[in-house]
DNA sequence: TATTGTTATACTCTATAACTATA
DNA sequence: TATAGTTATAGAGTATAACAATA
């Protein structure tokens, strides 16, 4: 079915499908949480597409500009990716040439990845374009409410590491 | 790879790891978003398995133990879902008889979708253990806390209705 | 014997297009 | 002409198994 996300089709059907959420599904946790992120993720695709970036890929390449870069491995685990997913990842963005697979210095087996300079310039760039995505969805919320949000998700975001 | 979600496998890996994710992807919202959101649906889904549910499936129960019943339409709007996501989850709960379509009484296009006696009573256990697994997620914050994250994420999450 | 990266595969989720019956 | 439900399909995201090179 297209455009079946169409604006305000029916002002009295969606304020009853709205009463109906309120009443039962509004305190769950979960719910929100699911929302909260696919909104953050819809905002943020939309945000990186310029750059050719997703979520998934920009958070690569975040990881591989620090100094030294992770393994792959070391992705995997910081992104809570299987290690077969960072594969196709590091592909793209090597293919791009936004990144390389160096051979990491202590085990033969393991590969460093680490942004090239058109990465780390698209980074800058990208960041920005986050930032901005992040601002989209948090502007409901006053600076301090931003900085709670932020602190309280941390610790529930950390809470098994 | 199998086990690659193995427990501690090497400690000093592991801290520089987290030393990485630390200095970059830390505040960013939309990381912890992710990171929180995955967290709550392994602990839902996982807590839910044992009566057959998924988190889309149980929404749809949810929802659909409102007196009156919303129509497919209002639970795609509700649950942001597409119309045709709706159809396999309610085709699913009706095969078990958790759920029924109902011909909606002004519109005979519409179909009403109420929970059956036997959805009512697996709502109650199932309830229970969705409650359950939102309090292992949110166990690291006082009761305050669980509280605030709660109305922050809530209006968040509301951003855009 | 265990680990790193890789390929392959499958299942869920998400998104879109096209059809039908009603309105 | 538009809407509710349906079918079909394709793309992400997620998860698991098996393999070669290396530890």
């Amino acid at each position: 079915m297209p455009n079946s996300r169409g604006r305000a089709a029916d002002a009295s059907r969606s304020a009853a499908a709205r009463r109906i959420a309120d009443t039962t599904l509004d305190g769950d946790v979960g719910f929100l949480l699911a929302r909260a992120n696919a909104l953050a993720m819809a905002e943020g695709n939309l945000s990186l597409a310029e750059h050719g970036l997703r979520a998934r890929s920009y958070s690569v390449l975040v990881l591989s500009a620090s100094v030294t870069g992770p393994t792959q491995r070391e992705l995997a685990e910081i992104l809570r990716l299987d290690p077969s997913q960072v594969v196709s990842l590091v592909d793209e963005l090597e293919g791009r040439g936004l990144v390389e697979r160096r051979p990491a210095e202590t085990d033969r087996r393991a590969n460093v990845v680490i942004a090239t300079d058109a990465g780390r310039s698209l980074l800058e760039h990208a960041s920005l374009s986050a930032r901005s995505a992040e601002q989209r969805v948090l502007n409901v919320l006053s600076l301090p409410e931003q900085v709670q949000l932020r602190a309280l998700l941390g610790r529930v975001a950390r809470r098994s590491v």
